[in-house]
DNA sequence: TTTTGAGTTGTTCGA
DNA sequence: GTCGAACAACTCAAA
């Protein structure tokens, strides 16, 4: 029988004068699978699996191509995963260990790491996205008849599954009562924050290299945008957003040229910060609107999550299926110029170079954006879904999902068929200065402010001043806002009464 | 079972 | 320039 010697680690955590004791390897050490976990901190299945071994964990990593090349192949956020790993590997090297790295598909991968390691099974924290059920059911069952351990914890999410359901036990599929009702559960049973496991120095097997993004994705562009990315780093950017912007943040989070907001979006969505971290952070500080409204944020993601666990068609097409019958227009070179930031509005021609810059977008910008491709460009939500799955460093399936599908009016909690957002407005109420447009529009940076937000209306002289040329140095409007909300509404109206079709005809 | 109130983020029009 | 009303009808959740 193999045995490994290492030094005991008591309850209370103190290390006991170098008694040693043998571990039987079979019973006692454990792989943790890191999927979208990427911390050592608070992390559910890593601290249960470092208590059952004794803290001798193998801690392994696998490149998936199912995902990393899937559907929703991201060479940004492929790049702030390699990121987050390497920022991993160096925190596991300070406790004497390092990260395994292994490319290929999982339940093999694992199965052979058992073998080479003499480890006694798997833990892992639980992701819900219908590939992932599938994918860790199956090895959870394989594992566990070929004689393993196979275990999963709730790790991700405050509240999972069917944790806040109905009176009925249903799950909720309107967000204002299922906060409620998460409020008064955490009220009741809050989520409680760990610290950090106790990992003991074993030997592990070699580990792959951490590969280049184009060694993942091939026709990555060679330079992407980067997100710095870390425990450490994320931890101090949540300390420094709840002592700065979070008081304000229920107004300020809404003006785009203000850094209002928490910009944690990527370590949550790779787990390398937790949200009970989070929610703990808010609740330590000063109460008022501010903190309750980004809880509110945090909510809806358990929410979406959640949505999606239940509602999995959602993925796929509309969560209301009566809106699966639009008959979207989908004109490609509206597509292509919104994509590139050509439309001649500013407002969403900013944020779409944003996203391309910086692999991130500021969350009132998501809804324009998302506003002006379905109900501006008539545009199928699922074209824009996929554009910002490409792009975005945070995006996730579920979160990213139920935002397009809220904007798009097909989904839960659905905004009423009438709220179509007016580019020129929106800049002018949420850029009111625009900063944040000059920013990302350098040919508009000596527009006056006056005409920022709509400058084809700028006279000729004006443009001259400008130094800009519109319909040449930047585009005029490629569509006609109030012509277009007018085609929206008549399709939408068409779809949800189709009996009414063919009384209503409109091109 | 029936009823009732409410529904993240808005715009436009007319007085 | 400001203000209030209209913009559909429906579904959900809870009483």
């Amino acid at each position: 029988m193999l045995v490994i010697l290492h030094h005991r680690v008591s309850p209370t955590g103190y290390n006991e004068s170098n008694e040693t004791f043998i571990v039987t390897i079979e019973r006692c050490m454990l792989i943790h699978w890191f999927r979208r976990d990427l911390r050592l901190r608070d992390n559910t299945a890593l601290l249960k699996a470092a208590e059952a071994a004794g803290g001798a964990v193998v801690p392994v990593f696998i490149f998936d191509d199912a995902i990393i090349r899937g559907r929703f192949a991201s060479p940004a956020r492929t790049q702030f995963l390699l990121d987050s790993l390497a920022a991993l590997d160096a925190e596991l090297r300070a406790l004497g260990l390092y990260l395994v790295l292994r490319r290929g598909e999982p339940l093999p991968t694992l199965i052979r790491l058992l073998r080479e390691t003499g480890a006694g099974g798997v833990m892992w924290n639980r992701d819900y996205t219908p590939y992932a059920i599938q994918r860790d059911s199956v090895i959870k069952r394989e594992l566990r008849a070929a004689g393993y351990r196979a275990e999963s914890c709730k790790d991700a999410v405050i509240f999972e599954m069917n944790e806040i359901a109905t009176a009925e036990g249903r799950p909720y599929t309107v967000y204002t009562p299922y906060a409620k009702r998460w409020r008064a559960r955490f009220a009741s049973d809050p989520a409680h924050v760990q610290g950090m496991p106790r990992l003991v120095a074993i030997p592990l097997p070699a580990s792959e290299p951490l590969p280049a993004v184009t060694d993942l994705l091939p026709d990555a562009p060679v330079t992407l945008p980067r997100f710095p990315t870390g425990e450490t780093v994320a931890l101090d950017a949540l300390e420094r957003f709840v002592r700065g912007p979070l008081a304000d943040y229920a107004t300020a989070r809404d003006l785009l040229a203000v850094p209002g907001t928490s910009r944690l979006s990527p370590y949550l969505r790779f787990g390398v910060i937790s949200p009970r971290q989070c929610v703990a952070a808010a609740r330590a500080a000063p109460p008022g609107p501010g903190p309750e409204s980004w809880i509110g944020e945090l909510i809806w993601r358990d929410f979406y999550v959640q949505v999606l666990y239940h509602f999995p068609h959602a993925l796929r097409g509309s969560f209301k299926p009566a809106f699966d019958r639009i008959a979207w227009p989908n004109d490609p070179e509206l597509f292509a110029a919104w994509q590139t930031g050509q439309t001649g509005y500013p407002i969403v021609d900013a944020a779409m170079r944003q996203l391309q810059q910086e692999g991130w977008m500021h969350n009132r910008a998501r809804m324009i954006v998302a506003s002006f491709l379905t109900k501006d460009l008539l545009i199928d939500w699922r074209w824009g879904e996929r554009h910002f799955m490409r792009w975005l460093i945070d995006g996730d399936p579920a979160a990213n999902n139920g935002g397009w599908q809220w904007a798009a009016g097909t989904g839960t909690d659905a905004q009423p068929y009438f709220r179509i957002f007016n580019p020129v407005s929106q800049g002018q109420k949420f850029d009111p200065d625009g900063v944040y447009v000059r920013r990302y529009l350098p040919e508009l940076a000596r527009v006056p402010t006056r005409y920022i937000h709509a400058p084809h209306t700028m006279p000729g002289a004006e443009q001259i001043r400008a130094g800009v040329q519109i319909g040449r140095d930047y585009p005029t409007p490629i569509v006609d806002h109030a012509t277009q909300r007018a085609r929206a509404l008549a399709l939408y109206r068409t779809a949800s009464r189709p009996n009414d079709a063919a009384t209503e005809q409109y091109a």
